[in-house]
RNA sequence: GCCCGGGUGGUGGAAUGGUAGACACCAGGGACUUAAAAUCCCUUGAUCGUAAGGUCGUGGGGGUUCGAGUCCCCCCCCGGGCACCA
């Protein structure tokens, strides 16, 4: 089974391995359920034309390691790969050169497989998936007509950047500076139509289920912050102007209603028309202009310079009945809370210097609690504004409260008279999930009359969501429906289309497929025909336009992970029972660059498919890890453009893949960000070679040092090698490698060193460092009498009693100072020890002649002694 | 500005409040060799000293402790995230 290598040589050893297991199908994974399982995940790569990342092998070789320890260990694993291959630079690709974006996908996927076959992951590769066959994405789009039913999908009107020159929509990531990134042409906001999904119906249990998961404590703190929930009240301001009712705000410190100077809100608000009275006319026309004309960036870039005018209308404070003005300022954003503040300036740093800006009134409501409580209401010096902890002052009847307190009361108040109640805002907005792109999942959808739809609904209500989804065509002035295909039509599948370039109106290449587009559909089957045609017999024939917009890269990626537990399943998106027994991820592997996006997204959809009852859990993943980045040799983030990157193949070239691997490991903690060292790699090949020569002599034969003996095994050597044996699993389990391969070497040197070694031990040896290296050791095994593949060797077990030392050693120290090292036997106590440092040649001098007031022993540990 | 993470030899890094620098890289010296490569052995934080040995040393400054890289307070620098969210 071995080759007959002398020397290592890692060009023939590595690829023959590679042949067998994949011969032996070594790594497939059945669900045999008798064994416990263990799932390990990695985040499915991109397949970028640019072939594969040193950043890539770092987080797969560190699952890799722990799908083969959890399978000497006895877990049934499963381990999978698959590609997230929807995306931009496919599309752009395929404008570019006229082929179809799969064609330039495939390629792509080709090459990464066989980049990754080359390092020796044991991926089960009968699993394999790719998000854009339509076998799977039918799946995809099923899931997104749950969410439809559910009423979790709707059409909105939002803006997106619009580049007249390009005369295509852009994706953020291709708008820099304002400019697109292809061309530097201008880019504008242009409201188009978009799917929206209602994410922030999910916010609360986003954020309380964070307690549930073992991830870093920076990704959930990014969630939260991401989510962004905030306790407060909705207050309502009347306005003078009695016909024009209420002006709601939304505040988190209604205990400052008095501290109210003036009101803010923002140019989008819909009651900016009716509060601007004809004096203020032209200044507020001129403002909301200005205002629209900046993009989200100057509007935050611009924040330090706030603006605003002044609509001519006031509002009465339903706490005292002041009379504020009403201000129309950009420092407000329509899209959180009600657009709309109360200003108090004097607890408020944007109010505040809003107000200084503009010369309006500041009134101080809060002291801090610090402040000596003046009965005059005579305030102290503060300095304003003011945000602290405090009581109320100039607050009327609750002036004196705690600020916690009256926050409560005045609440509670106010909704009592009908002026307010306690709300929860929240950051999240609900996410845009529509491109107007061909490169992503087809909506399953069609845009029928309201006749048709209600047509439909006799026969499909269960199909349909709770209230119709429509849109609007301001053009045509029609509304038309959201009518969903049957889940049994799908997949959707792609038209071929003439050109990749967008249709030049917003609207997806997809649009210009009149065949595709416009179609006849049976309302029950979902069958369709070109509307070119006549239309066919029969009642539930009707006209409908597909849906152009395509789904964002996300999608595929937000449940791919539950595909891999059933991948050729076209009965549903994976059997129920196999759901059960898989479960979700017990370990997620993956770049801290998803850490809000890809895993809020999974989530959502993860409750949702909780919510139906069809996954058995409510978060997806349960243990998330992120690999550090590797930087370039200069320190410097790795790119093209630096010339710094670092290819794969190169090092599997002139040094093999288990160099790699264990190099790639022995670099660092696996989630530190670690500069990459061409040096260091010298290092782990030297280790990797010792190994094979402690193994084979000269010529390949077993090393005359090994004997069958186990008895030749000095003590200190078994102690060793149990002591690594459970080093090696602990820090494996704790994802700690750099530390398990530095124990590793401690052990091989001291084998090196050793005149005669067991085949016991050096076997042993071989078995901890499969997980790691798993070509060599499965070459060396074979070479050292190993009849089946060392994976299938169940992990060596070490023996407590053999970890047990007799000796121990005791660092003598005299005022904290290190001055003696004493052996001693186990179980030494202070007094022998101490009888031992003023015996000892190092120590004694610093103790004879002085007085000792204090002693402290720790057994096996230290000795310090205390002296005048 | 706010929230995280980090700062240890020439380099990557190691260290449950208990010998700082494990394990490697680099460098220097030696052995083997006709020579080289490979391999093996030794030295390798700074500083004073011929030496034994001493002193200093984990970004800076304070503190707690018999004892601090580790815990507490203040500050500096680097990396990441958020950024008018009321």
């Amino acid at each position: 089974m071995a080759t007959h290598c002398k020397d290592y040589d890692f060009l023939q050893i590595e690829p023959h391995w590679q042949t067998f297991w994949e011969e032996n199908h070594s790594f497939r994974t059945t669900n045999d359920t008798s064994k416990p399982k263990y799932y390990v995940l990695d985040m499915f790569p991109y397949p970028s034309g640019a072939g594969l990342h040193i950043g890539h092998p770092e987080g797969y070789t560190g699952t890799d390691i722990i799908a083969r320890y959890k399978r000497a260990k006895g877990f049934n694993v499963l381990h999978p790969i698959g590609w997230d291959a929807f995306g931009l630079p496919a599309e752009q690709h395929a404008v570019k050169t006229g082929t179809h974006p799969a064609a330039n996908t495939q390629n792509n996927i080709t090459n990464f497989r066989r980049q990754i076959k080359a390092l020796g992951f044991s991926y089960d590769w009968e699993r394999e998936v790719d998000t854009t066959d339509p076998k799977y994405y039918r799946w995809t789009q099923w899931i997104f007509l749950q969410l439809f039913k559910k009423g979790l999908a709707y059409v909105d009107e939002r803006p997106v950047w619009w580049c007249p020159e390009l005369r295509t929509v852009l994706a953020n990531e291709e708008v820099i500076d304002g400019k697109s990134e292809v061309g530097s042409f201008p880019v504008e906001r242009r409201n188009l139509r978009q799917w929206v999904l209602r994410i922030t119906a999910y916010a609360e249990r986003l954020l309380a289920d964070l307690k549930d998961v073992d991830w870093p404590d920076s990704t959930k703190r990014m969630q939260e912050a991401w989510i962004g929930r905030s306790e407060g009240a909705e207050l309502l301001f009347k306005l003078e102007a009695p016909e024009l009712g209420d002006l709601k705000v939304f505040t988190t410190r209604p205990d400052t209603v008095f501290g109210v100077t003036y009101m803010v809100i923002a140019p989008e608000h819909p009651l900016v028309n009716a509060l601007t009275t004809p004096a203020q006319r032209d200044a507020v026309d001129a403002y909301k202009k200005k205002a629209a004309g900046k993009s989200d960036l100057e509007r935050t870039d611009l924040a330090k310079d706030k603006s605003g005018v002044f609509s001519g209308s006031y509002a009465l404070n339903p706490a005292n009945g002041a009379r504020v003005p009403v201000w129309i300022a950009d420092y407000v954003l329509m899209g959180y809370g009600t657009g709309a503040i109360m200003a108090v300036p004097a607890h408020d740093e944007r109010d505040y210097e809003f107000a200084v800006q503009y010369q309006l009134p500041i009134i101080q409501v809060i002291e801090p609690a610090a402040a000596p409580a003046a009965a005059g209401e005579e305030s102290v010096a503060v300095k304003l504004p003011y945000s602290g902890d405090g009581h109320l002052v100039r607050s009327g009847a609750y002036s004196g409260l705690p600020w916690a307190e009256a926050k409560q009361k005045l609440t509670a108040d106010l909704t009592e008279q009908g002026r307010g109640k306690a709300t929860v805002n929240y950051k999240l907005r609900d996410w845009l999930f529509s491109r107007q792109r061909y490169w992503g999942e087809p909506f399953p959808v069609l845009w029928v009359t309201e006749a048709d739809y209600q047509k439909a609904a006799a026969v499909r209500a269960a199909d349909l969501p709770p209230a119709p989804v429509t849109y609007r065509d301001a053009a045509t002035n029609l509304t038309w429906f959201a009518l969903p295909l049957p889940a049994t039509a799908l997949p959707l599948t792609l038209p071929e289309v003439q050109s990749y370039l967008p249709s030049g109106n917003g609207e997806s290449p997809l649009a210009n497929v009149t065949e595709w587009l416009e179609v006849w559909v049976n309302l029950a089957t979902g069958a369709a025909v070109p509307a070119t045609q006549a239309q066919p017999a029969g009642s539930e024939w009707i006209r409908g336009r597909r849906e152009t917009n395509t789904m964002p890269q996300w999608a595929g990626s937000c449940w791919y992970y539950l595909r891999f537990i059933d991948p050729r399943n076209d009965q549903a998106f994976a059997d129920p029972k196999l759901l059960a027994y898989w479960g979700v991820p017990d370990l997620y592997v993956g770049g801290a660059e998803h850490a809000v996006l890809h895993l809020l997204y999974a989530r959502f959809w993860h409750k949702v498919l909780f919510d139906l009852g069809v996954v058995p859990q409510a978060e997806p993943f349960t243990k998330l890890f992120h690999q550090g980045i590797i930087l370039g040799e200069d320190g410097e983030k790795m790119s093209k453009s630096r010339g710094n990157t670092v290819n794969p193949d190169d090092i599997i070239a002139t040094h093999g893949t288990d160099t790699l691997r264990l190099y790639l490991m022995f670099l660092g903690p696996l989630e530190a960000m670690k500069p990459w060292n061409p040096n260091g790699i010298e290092g782990v090949h030297r280790f990797l070679q010792k190994v094979w020569r402690e193994c084979l002599g000269r010529e390949g034969e077993v090393n005359p040092k090994i004997s069958d003996d186990a008895s030749v095994d000095s003590a200190e050597l078994v102690k060793l090698l149990h002591e690594t044996i459970k080093k090696v699993g602990e820090d494996i389990e704790s994802l700690r490698f750099n530390t398990a391969i530095s124990q590793m070497m401690i052990c091989i040197n001291a084998i090196q060193k050793a005149e005669r070694v067991s085949r016991a031990t050096l076997q042993q040896f071989l078995q901890i460092l499969a997980p790691l290296a798993p070509h060599i050791t499965e070459e060396l095994w074979a070479r050292l009498g190993g009849t089946q593949s060392i994976q299938l060797a169940a992990w060596p077990t070490y023996d407590p009693a053999k970890l047990v030392a007799t000796e121990q050693k005791v660092v003598v120290q005299v005022n904290g100072k290190r001055r003696a090292e004493l052996a001693v036997p186990v179980g030494t106590q202070q007094d022998d020890a101490m009888k031992l440092a003023l015996a000892h040649a190092d120590s004694a001098p610093f103790l004879t002649g002085k007085t000792i007031k204090r002693i402290v022993f720790v057994p096996g540990k230290i000795l310090n002694i205390v002296v005048e």
